[in-house]
DNA sequence: CAGAATACTTTTTTT
DNA sequence: AAGTATTCTG
């Protein structure tokens, strides 16, 4: 038997050796997804049905991306890995923005043009208001910005949205201005790579005709995570089933049951879509779970049973129950926390490695209470997601001077460092230079033209950018960085500042960063120096959101969000803050379909544990520097009792032989989550304020009090419960 | 203009 | 609670 078949089960050998055609692959959570995948390639290339430089394989997150990458490398003979490098691999974005990079006059953009991250984006949007003189109150940035991103990702343009409400009338026309000013500065977004690019194959023929032929297999992973226009992005490159038009085979994998995206646009329906609108005569499930132990699955298949919406499947495995899924009720988060870190502590002496265990939760702010424990009891670990290095102050100062030496007329780059380390440079200044240039003269024209102090001031700032453009031109990447950072005056800044020691550090790391980069980039066959380096970095900076790596030698407890968690897996899971407004998440209560995601989100977080499963909540719980009263999750309840083993709550009580408790309904202490028949979670209507959702009662009798959020526009409101109208729903 | 003080929002998830 | 944005003061 071939060697990259060895160790698959029938269906997973199937889905690889799939001679070429569209395919769907509805891969189970645990079973074996990535192997498959990396499979299918390593197999496509040994059989010689397809050169690498005929495969794209497209993924979600970058470490998805680098995960195939390595693993694929692992698979392969070494005769065959050289030739990886041909083939292309990455996120959406990272491929888009490849394409453009190589056609970037095709697709009307300066070869320097930068990407805006999201904060850059809402700093545009500001900006592009203040121009146009319209108040942010009748336009608010970040509702703007999302208007503008939620149809980019739908694939539209604003000639294509009809103005229907009267917030699309007003929005409009600022999307057009938006995406014109962009245009003029040479910067596009994150939607716009993937709008750009799609528009871009679909306007030129004989573009398209190019990479149609040159792709013979587009392998894509979370299918279910796509939207419209990620979609339509690879319907560009496939073959055509119904007009014939030649074109690459689809390979989508994905788990409808782990669409946990929707929120920015992904629709899990397209794993139906595909399979209609591609004819696909290959629909191979994957159910066999080879991850979790018996309970954990059972668990995991109870609670996705609840959801209406799904293509349906059910994981089985061959491994035994193994232990039952324990499940903690503390009094407060603190407590909560203590718990974890007792357990963890415990686990740690048994000789269970750190690396194996993983705290997950709902939400990043979550996180504080559980490092402060950790902190506390001296176990190490190590928090994922949250502040991304690239997301730092002091970085994206560094990086926008980066940016200008690149693209001078980058302005969300130059409006930031313009007067940072302060240089005399205030508003009066850049409104003197905003009048001075009407709109129209760039930046550098404009400065000469104003007198006096201001003019000088401008001009110096211009001055040093453009000397220091010229003395980086030939210059290595981390010493043109370490010259930059000198040379703007962050680093005198921040060694001025009393707090800026850790700034500094980051500002130093970031050179080392640039280092790695450039290592990096030889392994993969490319050298260069000086300017064309820094427009690499530039996009790895913008597309690679820059976890910071785990600390070599040191193993360390994982905490992260669910979302985060997606992927991977873990011997021991703690799984934090089952409270109703918390996990199922407040605000998915109002959305539609919002308590279906929450629940896919709930099966992503049972499914990360293989061996142990630890499941708690929090009866109080500080948020947002409130004091809140929550109920457990309604998710508890989806479980079978006889998984659960009840570590302390009041449940525990077994009557007579070894029945456990049929529900959860534990708590209410007479001041907490319930009062007046009235429970936090219960959706409520009231005569002036509408639609509500009770977020926590407190205090009994005639003075039980309920704080419930209605609508955006009406927000959280104070009801006494004796007294307001509230009608159950 | 710069830095300090105050006010205000944001708090789900990410390329 | 904590971070950002705006206003105030020297």
């Amino acid at each position: 038997m071939h060697e990259v078949l060895q160790g698959l089960n029938p269906e997973q050998r199937a889905a690889v050796t799939l001679p070429p055609q569209h395919a769907l692959i509805l891969a189970g959570a645990g079973s074996g997804k990535t192997r498959v995948l990396t499979s299918r390639i390593a197999w496509l290339l040994e059989t010689g049905e397809a050169g690498p430089h005929e495969i794209m394989a497209v993924t979600f997150t970058n470490k998805a991306a680098r995960e195939m990458a390595s693993r694929l490398a692992g698979l392969l003979p070494e005769a065959l890995r050289p030739g990886l490098r041909r083939m292309w691999v990455g996120t959406f974005h990272a491929l888009a923005n490849r394409l453009l990079r190589i056609h970037h006059q095709a697709a009307g953009l300066p070869q320097m043009f930068q990407i805006l991250d999201t904060a850059d984006q809402l700093s545009a949007i500001k900006r592009l208001l203040k121009r146009l003189n319209v108040s942010e109150q009748s336009a608010p940035p970040r509702e703007l910005l999302s208007f503008i991103n939620a149809h980019k990702e739908q694939g539209l343009r604003p000639d294509k949205v009809a103005a229907e409400s009267r917030r699309a009338e007003r929005f409009l026309p600022l999307w057009q201005e938006y995406e014109a000013q962009c245009q003029r500065e040479g910067v596009v977004d994150f939607a716009e790579l993937l709008l750009r690019s799609d528009e871009l194959l679909a306007r030129d023929e004989a573009l398209r005709a190019h990479y149609r032929a040159r792709f013979r297999h587009v392998l894509v992973d979370e299918f279910q995570d796509t939207n419209a226009l990620q979609y339509r992005w690879l319907q560009r490159f496939a073959a055509d089933p119904v007009t014939g038009e030649a074109g690459a085979f689809l390979f989508c994998v994905g788990d409808d049951d782990q669409s946990i995206y929707g929120f920015r646009g992904a629709l899990a329906r397209n794993l139906m879509r595909f399979e209609q609108e591609f004819r696909v005569q290959a629909v191979i499930r994957l159910e066999r779970n080879y991850r979790s132990h018996g309970n954990i699955l059972a668990a995991a298949n109870a609670i996705i049973a609840h959801n209406r919406e799904r293509l349906g499947k059910n994981l089985w495995t061959e491994a035994d129950e193994g232990e039952p899924i324990r499940v903690f009720q503390a009094p407060e988060d603190g407590a909560e926390a203590r718990f974890v870190a007792e357990e963890i502590g415990n686990l740690l002496r048994e000789g269970v490695s750190a690396d194996e265990i993983a705290v997950l939760y709902r939400a990043n702010a979550q996180s504080r209470a559980l490092e402060h424990a950790l902190l506390a009891a001296g176990i190490p670990y190590r928090v994922h997601g949250g502040q991304r290095f690239f997301d730092r102050a002091e970085i994206k100062h560094a990086l926008a001077y980066l940016r200008l030496l690149l693209l001078p007329d980058d302005e969300t780059a130059f409006l930031r460092v313009v007067n940072f380390p302060p240089r005399g440079i205030g508003a009066r200044t850049l409104e003197a230079l905003a009048a001075q240039r009407d709109g129209q003269t760039d930046i550098s024209a404009a400065a000469t033209r104003l007198a006096g102090r201001p003019g000088a001031a401008l001009q110096g700032f211009l001055q040093l950018i453009e000397r220091l453009r010229e003395q980086t031109r030939e210059v290595p990447l981390p010493e043109l960085v370490e010259r930059v950072i000198a040379g703007s005056g962050l680093r005198t800044h921040y060694a001025a500042e009393r707090d800026g020691g850790d700034r500094l550090e980051n500002l130093d790391e970031l050179v080392s960063a640039a280092s790695d980069f450039v290592a990096q980039m030889a392994s993969e066959g490319i050298e260069a120096q000086g300017h064309e380096m820094l427009a690499l970095f530039l996009q790895h900076a913008a597309l690679e959101s820059g976890e910071q790596q785990a600390e070599a030698g040191q193993t360390a407890v994982q905490l992260m969000t669910v979302h985060a968690s997606k992927g991977l897996e873990f011997d021991v899971v703690f799984l934090t803050g089952l409270e109703e407004g918390l996990f199922p998440h407040q605000n998915s209560l109002y959305a539609d379909g919002g308590v279906e995601e929450e629940r896919r989100l709930m099966y992503v977080a049972v499914t990360r544990a293989k061996k142990r499963l630890y499941l708690s909540w929090s009866d109080i719980r500080m948020l947002h520097g409130q004091t809140e009263y929550h109920q457990p999750s309604r998710f508890l309840e989806e479980i079978p009792p006889e998984l659960l083993l009840w570590l302390n709550a009041k449940r525990r009580e077994r009557k007579g032989g070894d029945l456990a408790p049929s529900r959860v309904t534990a708590v209410p202490q007479s001041s907490s989550g319930a009062a007046n028949g009235w429970r936090s979670g219960e959706r409520v209507r009231h005569p002036k304020f509408g639609e509500g959702v009770i977020l926590a009662v407190e205090g009994a009798g005639a003075h039980a009090q309920a704080s419930v959020k209605f609508g955006p526009e009406v927000g959280v409101k104070q009801l006494l419960l004796s007294v307001a109208p509230l009608e159950r729903l």
